[in-house]
DNA sequence: TGCTTTTGCTTGCAAAATGCAAGTGCAAAT
DNA sequence: ATTTGCACTTGCATTTTGCAAGCAAAAGCA
């Protein structure tokens, strides 16, 4: 765990996910079937390998992620999010909605964000739900 | 304006205020009443003076700030969120929400969450009006 | 009016983080 | 038995960050 810049807790949720990939990394747990190292990697993005190890140990050792056995494959790690991790789903819903407004996107994705805009507790509880599911 | 790394909107707002110092800035401008520079630099966290010239510019970029002449005196500048910046309190909030439930703080500002939860809507509502009122 | 302080930076350099390419070890498939 | 897939690690170049110092314009003060 790392020590933290300040007593303020913004200051603190900034040292846990506040570069450019976690927020990534989490969406892909979130809201795609991505659950391993190289689903990750394969993301439009394109982290680094040794960029992408380091933040999954980070998550990991600031509890928002498991690393777990894949069921299917001793060569596979399956990661997963936690409840801490889960929790991260209206922040992410906010960001959506404020880039909605100010960011071209596809209207796939345009149409989810009005749904979730429409009743955000109802979409929060339904992703979480799906979230916990998977568990 | 950068280069979007994908079509992600969340990368595409990670790139604008995804770094360990934007939001801080923004929350000051928020909830307390700093608005210069050296209002920023005398903040907890300690930010390097030119990593402060650099965000300033890149926010003000980014359309999250406006950077303006000071009533009081030339030497001053008057740093204030641009209305896409106002905007980004609903994400805050949030993040505030969760850490919240992790990190421990001051009972006063454990109260406002609690006063913000109770109903985020109309928390949002009034600081927004507060702040759109320093126009 | 001259001198000091304040304000908002910039510059130079060291340290850390990031990015890229290649390599490694184990597991699984062929 | 050999190749492929998976989850990394390592080495090195580049970029970003952090720290200390400096600097010009404006303001305050004598």
């Amino acid at each position: 765990m790392i020590q933290p810049r300040s007593e303020c807790p913004l200051s603190y949720s900034l040292d846990v996910f506040g570069d450019k990939w976690s927020l990534l990394i989490i969406r892909d747990l979130m809201f795609t079937n991505k659950c391993t190292y190289n689903d990750f990697i394969k993301s439009d993005e394109g982290i680094a390998t040794n960029i992408l190890a380091a933040r999954l140990k980070s998550l990991e050792e600031n509890g928002i992620i498991d690393k777990l056995e894949h069921p299917d494959s001793k060569a596979k790690k399956l990661y997963k999010l936690t409840q801490k991790g889960i929790e991260l789903l209206p922040i992410i819903v906010e960001i959506y909605i404020w880039t909605d407004k100010y960011f071209a996107m596809s209207a796939d994705l345009k149409a989810t964000i009005k749904e979730a805009k429409k009743d955000k507790e109802k979409f929060i509880k339904q992703i979480t739900k799906e979230l916990k599911a998977k568990s």
